[in-house]
RNA sequence: GGCGGCAUAGCCAAGUGGCAAGGCAGCGGUCUGCAAAACCGCUAUUCCCCGGUUCGAAUCCGGGUGCCGCCUCCA
């Protein structure tokens, strides 16, 4: 059983068969920068993150491509409130993208277009679309015909009249019908403009994923994703004008993910119950925030709050004690191959067998939340090896890597275990090391009195102490901090 | 009003016809000078309610109830 997809075209999940054998063309919509990213924007790019990385585990050569949306209304309106250019505001909340994406692991896309520089192949587009006959021109704006294109709504899964029946829009006059969309507006006064053949203007906000998805990816390409409040109008435009300019289907695979919400209330900025990227990343540690997420189907809402990132938290913890057990056992030991001995070795071979329940899960529309239970039966049995008193480091090396490399699909796992189990203290290792080693005197001389003041005393300062037979270790206590 | 989705233990959550994954929290045990970690055991005879189909349903069908989203910029 290969890979399947929920497809919102057809409702169904689908084996996925990409056009080129082995080459997958992924394009996701990224964001307009006119401010910082929340944790709604966090989502989707760490759920298309790990479909990316996902496929290139499978093998897949893929192109990713995520656009910045960097010219439109509410850019403008920012830019005035601010009494700055568009341009500064763009390039600054692009740099802002850039660092709260970072912060958690979350890779850069192959091509990553801004609709600014891509206006001509707009323009062109537009063009090709009013010769087939499905756009028009008014006054400066030219306007894409729903009526006339066959087929519209069926991504959204709605007949115009349906839409219409719910309609709170105000009718713009000129327009034919009430749902078609701008895919040129002309510029007002003091607005950003570029030359057209229907004068000065600039792009309707779905034109540029079109124009940059085909340029990039071709006319029809494999999978298209982005939020579910995407799919109309954004998806269904973007459809539309595609495929009325082309005559050949747009996307194979159209991928939504769920919203993400706060108290079961959609984050949104018109509400303002958004928390921002950044301001999660103070208190929380980023492969957290991706475990938090992950735990959940992508189509799934998910309903944020710190307790719950706190449960993530714990959880992520004990994978990396395990792998922090396991390197205090491995020291430097490494090993370049794996022999017939370990392969034969029961650990090994259950490993092997989680590892294709964890693919087999992920196969299955990227169901991220059962993959996250292999990786947790996984180290239960690591753990349960750890515990013998006959241990091969061979055999752990490949253990430990195996749950790495799974961990790393996810995007999590990717830290030193000691630096993660050691983040964030506020007392020095030379301090920490000293009183340990002060304790493990005492504890010689069976001062138990002394030694439990300084486990206190460390306890004080959120650190847990460990004895094992190999000595003491520390870590930072999550439970307290949290 | 139209369209769509969801309802699983104290909490989060997977599971779409065959004995209910995993995590967090809790309790008991092993280990430990004491802890911690780890492991073992316990914590949903039952999956919102009522009917139906079936040898068999959390899973399919019908009817309720509750929550959410889209139809307007939105990941």
């Amino acid at each position: 059983m290969g890979l399947r997809i929920y497809n919102t075209l057809t409702g169904k999940k689908e084996d996925f068969t990409p056009i080129v054998p082995g080459r997958v063309n992924i394009y996701v919509c990224g964001v307009t920068v006119y401010d910082y990213c929340h944790m709604g924007h966090a989502r989707s790019m760490i759920v298309f993150d790990v479909i990316v990385k996902y496929l290139r585990y499978l093998g897949y050569k893929v192109t990713y491509v995520r656009n910045f949306t960097d010219i439109d209304d509410k850019i403008i309106k920012r830019a005035k409130e601010r009494g700055k250019d568009p341009k500064e505001i763009a390039q600054y909340f692009t740099k802002a993208f850039y660092e709260d994406m970072d912060s958690l692991g979350i890779e850069r896309a192959d091509i990553e277009p801004r609709a600014t520089e891509h206006i001509p192949e707009m323009v062109s587009l537009i063009e090709r679309i009013i010769n087939k006959g499905y756009a028009y021109v008014v006054d400066g704006n030219v306007y894409f015909s729903v009526r006339r294109f066959k087929g519209y709504g069926g991504l959204s899964k709605r007949s115009l009249e349906e839409m219409m029946a719910g309609a709170r829009v105000e009718v713009d006059p000129r327009k034919e019908h009430p749902l078609d969309f701008a895919l040129w507006k002309k510029a007002k006064p003091g607005e950003p403009f570029w030359e057209s053949p229907w004068g000065k203007g600039r792009p309707g906000w779905h034109i540029e994923c079109s124009a940059m998805s085909m340029k990039y990816l071709g006319e029809t390409f494999d999978i298209h994703g982005g939020g579910q409040d995407l799919i109309f109008p954004h998806h269904e435009n973007e459809k539309a004008q595609s495929e009325a300019a082309t005559d050949k289907p747009f996307v194979n695979y159209w991928i939504h993910h769920g919203f993400l919400t706060i108290n079961q209330e959609k984050m949104s900025k018109s509400l303002k119950n958004f928390f921002t990227i950044r301001e999660i990343l103070s208190k929380f540690h980023p492969e957290a925030i991706r475990l938090f997420f992950l735990n959940h189907h992508y189509r799934s809402p998910v309903d944020f709050s710190d307790e719950k990132i706190k449960e993530a938290t714990k959880a992520l913890e004990k994978l990396y004690i395990t792998l922090d057990r396991a390197k205090q056992i491995l020291g430097e030991f490494r090993q370049e191959r794996t022999d017939e001995a370990i392969r034969s070795k029961p650990l090994y071979k259950r490993l092997v067998e989680l590892e294709g329940s964890f693919k087999s899960a992920m196969d299955d529309d990227f169901n991220t939340a059962k993959a996250i239970g292999c990786l947790f039966d996984a180290i239960k049995e690591i753990n349960l090896y750890l515990d013998k008193d006959e241990k091969e480091k061979g055999l752990i090396f490949e253990a430990v890597n195996k749950v790495k490399t799974l961990g790393n699909i996810l995007g999590i796992l990717r830290l030193e275990p000691r630096a993660f189990l050691t983040q964030g203290i506020d007392i020095s290792v030379e301090e920490i090391e000293k009183l340990i080693a002060e304790r493990a005197i005492a504890r010689k001389r069976r001062d138990f009195k002394k030694a439990d003041s300084i486990r206190e005393r460390l306890a004080q300062s959120g650190i847990i102490l460990e004895d094992t037979p190999h000595g003491t270790t520390w870590r930072v206590d999550y439970k307290r901090n949290l």
